[in-house]
DNA sequence: AGTTTATTTTAGTCTAATCAATGAAATTTG
DNA sequence: CAAATTTCATTGATTAGACTAAAATAAACT
């Protein structure tokens, strides 16, 4: 006799693969507010129970927002919620901020030439770039706003390369990033006249891809980390 | 008069903190088995809802593995879970195989460099990469067993490099990266003689690293990949 | 010993009730 | 009437208790 199994999954991850599934169809969009959980229970024919288990999850994951009293809302693919609760089980495999460091150096070189390819395409992020030059320049004294400033002209840097898989990794990384760039502004400004120094890099950096030559992008690049390195050590 | 919040956050978000917290400090290591849900809820004075909202989500995060009429367990962080679950709304946003592909491109001609790096750190691996060769040569009409041992011979190159980011990067895209990889050799084994040639591009590649070439080795890989990509379109 | 059958443990699910935060409507107040 | 206040309906947060189903364990029976 052969019989079959009929149904084993978890019922909340149904409802969880349900709701995505009307999100990426197009059914819920960002903003939308889902129906209150007991008549959305009513409506999956689950109980509440199994319906908070799912919403929780989808926290969780960052694609819903919910407000007591208010409702549960579908919300833009936040990565914040999941990566704040998962950092602290990476950082626990050992020393974690230099392969950070290192790895943000791989991934920027290498996307540097991605950018000089694309820059036709993105002329007006090349005016946000030299804007955020401009605004460097202007506050050369002030450590926090360049530190913001600095993760500006990345992130938009980033963005430049055309390519959504770049940008959404660098988008579950930013959180951790952004750490470490204001941490390694602040030990590297404690030294010197390193404000000018990475004005200047910067710069460099926006000269060589405004004329599209790859090669001085990726050295100017390369000169960037070097120093940014040898004051972290 | 001034009153202070006491307690806003949500009981689930509490207790997933607290599990992550003990798993980090060692005293729950992968394979522990936690305390049933009626015990764990006591001990942790919430009710069983509240305590398998937290669950559930631990479940997704990866870090447990809950098994009916058996008991949840820690596990090590598997990704695979929120992947699966996220991906589709990744997929979501236009063109996104292109832009994989390119950024593995992108990734592991820079991550190579880091490999050469550390090649008297892995000897051992060294050994497992030539023995994938060793076995992709004996199985050059076997597509299904290549299209694995490719990606075996990629994710040990990957561990090679010895940053944890890289790997767990890569960890989290794998699953995407599996998917491509078999496609990619499915559409390009189907053109002429093409298992021979990958084949030598990935002895190329052996050969670079343990000579620790860099240059060499780069290159090698750039031929790879182009020869991929001018063999899907 | 080896197999089968109860029993127990444990996760999965549901129902129903109460608490707490929010916003809107009704009420009071100036 | 207008503004502030109170009340109340809505909605999420949490709890308690019951029952089902799967797996492991113990007991019974060859």
């Amino acid at each position: 006799m052969e019989i079959k199994s009929i149904q084993t999954k978890k019922i909340y991850k149904n409802i969880v693969e349900q709701i995505i599934f009307l999100i990426r169809e197009g059914s819920l969009k960002s903003g939308d507010k889902l129906p209150p959980e007991r008549t959305l229970a009513e409506m999956l024919d689950v109980s509440r129970a199994s319906l908070r288990e799912a919403l929780s999850v989808m926290e969780i994951m960052g694609i819903v927002d919910i407000r007591p009293g208010e409702g549960s809302f579908v919300s833009d693919l936040d990565v914040l919620p999941f990566i704040s609760l998962v950092l602290p089980l990476l950082l626990k495999e050992g020393s974690f901020e230099d392969d950070l460091i290192e790895f943000r150096r791989l991934i920027e070189i290498a996307g540097i030439k991605l950018v000089c390819k694309n820059v036709d395409k993105n002329s007006e992020m090349l005016e946000e770039l030299k804007d955020t030059i401009v605004q460097m320049e202007e506050n050369l004294d002030d450590a926090e706003t360049g530190a913001r400033l600095d993760i500006k002209f990345h992130r938009i840097l980033f963005s430049m390369g055309n390519n959504i898989v770049l940008v959404k990794v660098l988008e579950y990384l930013g959180f951790i990033l952004e750490r470490t760039v204001k941490f390694n502004r602040n030990s590297i400004l404690s030294k010197g006249d390193s404000a000018n120094m990475l004005l200047k890099h910067h710069t460099d950096i926006y000269d060589a891809i405004v004329s599209k030559d790859e090669n001085a992008a990726t050295k100017a690049m390369e000169a960037h980390f070097d120093f940014v390195g040898s004051k972290l050590l």
